[in-house]
DNA sequence: CTGAAAGCGCTAACAT
DNA sequence: ATGTTAGCGCTTTCAG
């Protein structure tokens, strides 16, 4: 078997109390000792066991992380962000991909809850108010990122939503386009709601009237977007450009636009959100709002390692401003588009 | 405190050992009292604890992944394959970006074995010799994916680099190119080198003689690699071809070049290796040579799962046959080209 | 400055 | 069919 405290102790002629203690820099014990168990631990490779530890009432040193799907760039940037923080102060963090279905988020979170983990950072979309409350009767320190679910004081950092749509359309109005869609992935969350709101309110400042039937339905999956593009083509063409809810969606778009035997950017702009490094990839290279992705991570593990470790006067909810990065996928209105007669 | 095998034997009027043996379905419990303890247990939430049960022996289900990066779409979408497996037979995983670092590897592989984390795949580039004979030594299941460290009796399952390197540089060759170049990204690891090999192989099957020179180094990260691009750029533009080692280096080396004023692929001709997802969006869309990830993710899982269980008669070597994707790339050499002079 | 002992929540003989 | 009990490896009073 492995290496125990009882070994080290024996080999050492300490107790293990005293093993411990020297592990954790407790109590006071003599220069010598600890220098002498130290160096019978390192003989016999001995590694602390966090489980038997945890066991006692520590901290697993461990947190939860839950997205819709780390092969999405936007959150195995996020990922990365929130792992890199994690290690950097002692943390591991177990991933887990719930395809916003609620059973398989109410699954994981059993899970964690189960194996102890520190806290949960929520980044899906499918989280419920049952679920929240759930989590704050079994006191699991829990934030929630990029995703705000009212009602509920917990930590979150999120970007503007609303100001993010704001300016993206208001970027497309300001090129001179009017036929403007709005084309949404899940849309069972608040984030697309509330980018929507902002769609609206640019449409509303400059007087363009909204219309129900500008809103289109796109996927998470590229290939699904692509999918439904085909399906609304008809409806589709009588755009000039696109806000997409998110920049999957809009290379969803792009991809779907590009087989219909569109010419982008000429034939239709289109501007997307969060920028991740697929918008500069894409051809042509996305018009998008920027997410400070990486910042945001970083926050939100500070935040709920912060309350993990009691250190935290109160809840705070951070928003991020978004930017508006200027790529080639949205040009300026030519009413000499065939189908832009409108 | 949360409810454990103790309020749920008391309330129900039965022993621990009986509450512990319904939960997993062991002993003969008579179906009356295994349906009363169900029903106390649920109202009571009880969540048996996995770090308890571990301590006594039983498996964490926790196993634990290293990549270089999870931002990365090559491991992200191995990640995901991965993940998804695990879930499926009841395990967790959790995520370690070691960039390659030697370092961050054995800082991550410690805290992996203290957590007791059932078994480990390694998909990073970094892993040493040594490391592997400490896992061994430690008797802790290890499996490799897309990664070969020879002299080890281990599961894995990879991809025939030398064949997909083989078939695109063979690609390039049918095109009617002659100068190719070959643009690795970190280049110390096995892989890369039977990447070259195979470059190497098929430029001499062709009686294309190999010139060192034509060798030129990228890197994981598409900034970096546009940088090297940029440096390299008169030797480069010697080059009317390039086999990249991967799909990430493919589009470094892809939107170097276009910003220092190249149109592609009539400038270049460019062949990677992956299939990512960024594959079909970059610009021109990537010929790459296809590894079936998603399967490979999920073999190793399975694998890596009968070792733990101890559910398999002898170590497996997988090797998947690699598939070329021709898409827009890379086009027929064109004599005419101005630097093109050989 | 160091050690003895209780206990964390659960499993697995071994009894009954 | 069910209960008793001894650990698993570690932390933490509390004594000495």
């Amino acid at each position: 078997m492995r290496t125990t405290i009882y070994d080290v102790a024996k080999k050492a002629g300490v107790s293990i109390a005293t093993v411990s203690k020297v592990f954790n820099k407790k109590g006071n014990i003599s220069t010598e000792t600890i220098q002498h168990v130290l160096q019978v631990a390192k003989e016999l490779n001995y590694k602390p066991s966090f489980v038997a530890s945890a066991l006692t009432g520590k901290s697993t040193n461990t947190i939860g992380l839950l997205i819709p799907d780390i092969a999405n760039s936007f959150f195995s940037e996020m990922a990365r962000s929130i792992e890199d923080r994690g290690h950097e102060l002692g943390y591991t963090v177990v991933i887990c991909n719930t395809d916003n279905l609620p059973e398989k988020e109410a699954q994981y979170l059993e899970w964690l809850q189960r194996k102890s983990v520190d806290g949960i950072i929520l980044g899906t979309g499918a989280t419920s108010i049952n679920v929240m409350k759930t989590l704050q009767k079994d006191r699991i320190p829990t934030a929630l990122v990029s995703r705000e679910i009212p009602g509920f004081n917990v930590n979150m950092v999120l970007c503007d939503d609303f100001q993010g749509a704001f300016e993206a359309t208001e970027h497309l109005l300001k090129l001179g386009h009017t036929n403007i869609g709005f084309i949404t992935a899940a849309f069972d969350n608040l984030c697309e709601q509330t980018r929507l709101e902002g769609y609206k309110a640019a449409l509303k400042k400059h007087k363009v009237p909204f219309k129900e039937a500008n809103i289109f339905s796109g996927n998470m999956s590229i290939e699904q977007t692509k999918q439904n593009v085909k399906e609304q083509l008809s409806e589709i063409s009588k755009m000039t450009a696109f806000f997409a809810v998110n920049d999957l969606v809009a290379i969803g778009l792009i991809q779907g636009l590009k087989e219909q035997g569109f010419s982008l950017p000429n034939d239709m702009s289109i501007v997307g959100f969060d920028n991740t490094m697929l918008a500069v990839i894409n051809d042509p290279s996305l018009t998008t709002i920027a997410q400070p992705i990486q910042k945001m991570g970083q926050l939100i593990t500070d935040l709920l390692i912060d309350e993990i470790n009691g250190v935290q006067a109160k809840k705070e909810k951070i928003v991020m401003k978004p930017e508006l990065i200027i790529r080639k996928s949205a040009i300026k209105y030519k009413p000499d588009l065939k189908w832009a007669e409108n």
